[in-house]
DNA sequence: ACATTGACCTGAGAGC
DNA sequence: TGCTCTCAGGTCAATG
């Protein structure tokens, strides 16, 4: 699920649920999640604070504290956020939970433990120590930028979107509906695209993340037209009527058309 | 320096 | 029903 469409959506609950309350207790499952802080000092900065603002950068959350410090999360494969007030609503597999004085509860879920929960100072500086790339849904990310990203890349169109260095946000899922959408096979070569080729893929990039954070990134709800909807080998194209193929790359799983998609090399 | 692979976790679903 | 096997949207360290 958490790709940027998704932590965008997270992001904008947390900031529609959580944002202005008072933080008077936080339960801390000590685990693999957690990094670089204790349960213990985890809880002690967010007691008493209240989050101010919410942002986002690639797939990682931050969430402002009054103390000036950020809440960081990262949602793995399976991780997701739940605001609820009865016990009954809470998610089976909670890693830390927030306690409002409202008597609601903001809790950070994942089941498998490849999720990411911290506590930082700055994320400007987190953002370039961790040497992620720009977010592709900032403002003066443009098409120039896309360009000389895409120009020095030895390896396969696909694997050069997900690369969280160079471009932060995109991973499997969003990866092979772009190029689906830009009808370029993803085992085409990042480097050999023309001008047109990597203009198109690059409105299809940001064309299909806005229209994936319009629907709330649900796939039941994305268009018809959308890879996402019928991404199983076999089955046929909604564009073209063309066969949907599997293929590994990167020790990824990709679906593509095998008519409309053209492979470049 | 860059690209690709395997390991890390846990559970769902397929196949028998 | 129950067992085993494979696979899953994430990153990171090790390898080529």
């Amino acid at each position: 699920m958490p790709e940027l469409p998704d932590v965008e959506v997270f992001r904008r609950y947390m900031a529609a649920t959580a944002l202005h309350k008072k933080i008077e207790n936080v339960r801390v499952k000590a685990d693999r999640v957690m990094q670089g802080v204790s349960a213990r000092r985890l809880s002690s900065a967010l007691k008493g604070q209240q989050f101010r603002r919410t942002d986002r950068h690639g797939k990682y959350l931050f969430a402002e504290l009054t103390s000036d410090k950020f809440l960081l999360l990262h949602f793995g494969m399976t991780g997701f956020l739940k605001y609820f007030k009865v016990e009954d609503e809470k998610p089976d597999h909670v890693k830390l939970l927030i306690d409002f004085a409202n008597d609601y509860h903001l809790a950070y879920d994942n089941q498998r433990k490849l999720g990411r929960v911290s506590l930082i100072d700055d994320r400007d500086r987190f953002v370039s120590s961790q040497g992620l790339g720009p977010d592709p849904l900032d403002d003066d990310f443009d098409s120039a930028t896309f360009d000389s990203i895409m120009k020095g890349r030895r390896g396969s169109i696909k694997s050069a979107l997900m690369n969280q260095q160079i471009l932060a946000g995109i991973g499997n899922i969003y990866s092979d509906e772009i190029l689906y959408q830009a009808g370029i096979r993803p085992d085409s070569s990042a480097a050999k695209l023309n001008a047109k080729d990597r203009l198109k893929t690059f409105n299809a990039m940001l064309r299909v993340l806005r229209v994936a954070i319009r629907h709330k990134a649900d796939p039941e709800k994305l268009p018809g037209s959308y890879l996402i909807l019928s991404r199983e080998a076999g089955r046929r194209c909604s564009k073209c009527g063309g066969e949907i193929k599997k293929a590994t790359i990167s020790g990824r799983s990709a679906y593509y058309c095998g008519r409309h998609q053209r492979l470049i090399t």
